[in-house]
DNA sequence: ACAAAAACCTAGCGCATATTCGGTTTCTTG
DNA sequence: CAAGAAACCGAATATGCGCTAGGTTTTTGT
């Protein structure tokens, strides 16, 4: 009764293997979303056989759930986003980030989009993620705004979808032409942003 | 030798068949994507067989490529667009008319997404797309800097991918999320660059 | 009216896919 | 070291896909 009914034995590897098949499927649904992804191109990946993966995963959608469920943890932020400041820092080291790893950010707008129909295994995932990270973002707006760090006659709500907006939107456009500098014109927009509506008792540093 | 070698005969309500199949297949395509979408939910559409719809248009591909041609016409504008007030005022208004024919935006979401594969049948046709577009924007922006009408030290490329990217970014999240506000967004972003780089004889308009 | 071609349809082919099944190997535990 | 279960594999199944083949109906110009 050591490991009783609940007894999920498990090799030594198993979680090694689990991880690798986790990165061949990120990188594949990364490249072909989950439509034009194969469990046959992710096993190839890994050096194993179709059935093998699916012993690991059960089906599928259960793959991609996992796959999503690490995405999410993944590019969660380590501490709460109290002030602007830190979500601001935090969301343009993502986007930093993105130009060395570029599967992160491929997968969420290739998997994000395809989520857009309603028939898709990862549409009310994708639904609710963009309702919490929105909130993640107005909150410390909010607060800013209340404690008079904000011009107060901002829509706060408008100023994070903008926000988030043209960070996926240059995301894509980078993908698709990799001349395009995300983070310039990220820069771009987080200084003009700052400047109009920040209200600092320092002066502004541009 | 009325119609001699070159004899294409046709029949009368043809064209209106083609236009029908080519509305049921951007609808199709939009929400299912090119990989999701099948020649089967289109032809039901059209009330038409898969095969009928193969008689028109020779393939799925070469269905694909009739639907971004007539994408490419619909959203292209009438008149060059010479100064920054056309471009704005030009791009603004695909944005509002979005909300009301959903369509368009999410064909050009949806497709773009799917074609950073570089194996995608319609990755050519948007990377060339968006080169085009980005340079449709840039070049009036360069222009007002020119003559004056632009503070000279904006970096007009990465204004006009900003610009661009907010614009799709935003669909993009009011297509999973109808509570998102696409137009206050991007107007919010119209009204601080302007207010941050356009150097007006008359003053600001807010 | 008549032939000829366009505009369809039904049926089926070949292929890729996710999933299942039964067996074999490999590891773990007592 | 010896069960026994986990970790695989090869093969088969069922489904859906784009596309083709061949025939039938509808429209057309003469």
């Amino acid at each position: 009764m050591s490991t009783p009914t609940t007894g999920q034995r498990q090799y030594a590897k198993t979680p090694g293997q689990r991880a690798r098949i986790l990165d061949a499927a990120m990188a594949v649904f990364a490249r072909r979303g989950e439509r034009g992804a194969s469990l046959r191109e992710i096993a190839e990946r890994v050096g194993m056989s179709q059935a093998g993966v699916l012993h690991h995963f059960g089906s599928k959608n259960a793959l991609l759930l996992a796959v999503l469920d690490r995405f999410d943890q993944e590019d969660q932020p380590g501490h709460p986003l109290l002030t602007i400041d830190e979500s601001v820092a935090f969301v343009r080291e993502e986007l930093v980030q993105g130009l060395q790893r570029p599967g992160l950010f491929q997968l969420q707008i290739t998997l994000a989009a395809e989520s857009i129909d309603p028939a898709h295994p990862a549409h009310d995932f994708f639904v609710d993620r963009y309702r919490r990270v929105t909130s993640q973002f107005v909150e410390p707006l909010d607060a800013a705004a209340a404690s008079g760090g904000l011009r107060d006659d901002v829509d706060t709500t408008a100023l994070a979808h903008l926000v988030m907006g043209a960070m996926e939107g240059l995301q894509l456009h980078h993908a698709l032409n990799p001349e395009v500098d995300t983070v310039a014109s990220f820069d771009l927009l987080l200084d003009v942003l700052a400047e109009a509506f920040i209200v600092s008792s320092t002066p502004d540093q541009v």
